[in-house]
DNA sequence: CTAATATTCAACCAAATGGTTGTATATGAC
DNA sequence: GTCATATACAACCATTTGGTTGAATATTAG
């Protein structure tokens, strides 16, 4: 994927899976494409709220709505999850450089010492 | 971390993630602990909005309070990133399921194919 | 063409959220 | 001991969210 998320496009990402109903038509659009209708029925709520979550959830564009008929099929985009996790990895990656600074410091602290200890 | 996420656990992950100054937040702490004042001056917004940003990250377990004398370090948790992050690669891993049980369809097909073409 | 099915969306409601202001408490500096 | 600083939290407000009900539209089946 060539565009870069904005601020706005990463809290809707999160913001989508915050919730478990939205995780779990995730999880299911995962492992195979299915309409508004067949995935409500997993769930006990109205039609209009597991439809409201699905479009959440393509707002936040981790899956796409697909005409076939008069049924609409939800299909995930697995690129959209990747980049979320990516996101968190970046996130992981600062605390790693943080480590590494620091002992980086400790190494040099060390030779230090070890060179005063010679004396 | 030997417990398993509950989903309201999940759910306050992500939606602590929800939110541009909560990620910058953590991108900050993740470089180096910072007192709530030091990250307050950060944003233009009052004390109480970055004092409220900062309890969400930490009922989130995405940060931790750390108390120095009058002051509270916040410190980042990456083991909880890390966490999300795993979370969501179980949702990779659903599609590359489904991708290769349908390359295991295809192949069947491919060989009874093979087969009858030979005649 | 009509009926059934699938979907969209508006209007409503209660609860949650994000931000502000102000008060209270705890700790450190002097 | 007083003052300054740092933090916690209540109360408030506007907005957003999650769910419901109902009406409207589009497509398929008969």
């Amino acid at each position: 994927m060539a565009d870069a998320l904005t601020d706005d496009d990463v809290d809707r990402l999160f913001h989508a899976l915050a919730d478990a109903t939205r995780r779990d038509i995730l999880s299911r659009t995962m492992r195979a494409d299915q309409s508004i209708t067949a995935l409500s029925r997993g769930y006990d709520m109205s039609f209009a709220a597991v439809q409201k979550h699905v479009t959440v959830l393509a707002d936040a564009g981790l899956v796409s709505k697909e005409r076939r008929g008069r049924e609409r099929l939800v299909r995930a985009v697995p690129a959209r999850v990747r980049r979320a996790r990516e996101l968190l990895s970046r996130y992981e990656s600062l605390w790693r450089e943080r480590a590494a600074g620091i002992e980086a410091i400790l190494a040099a602290d060390d030779s230090v010492r070890g060179t005063a200890r010679s004396t």
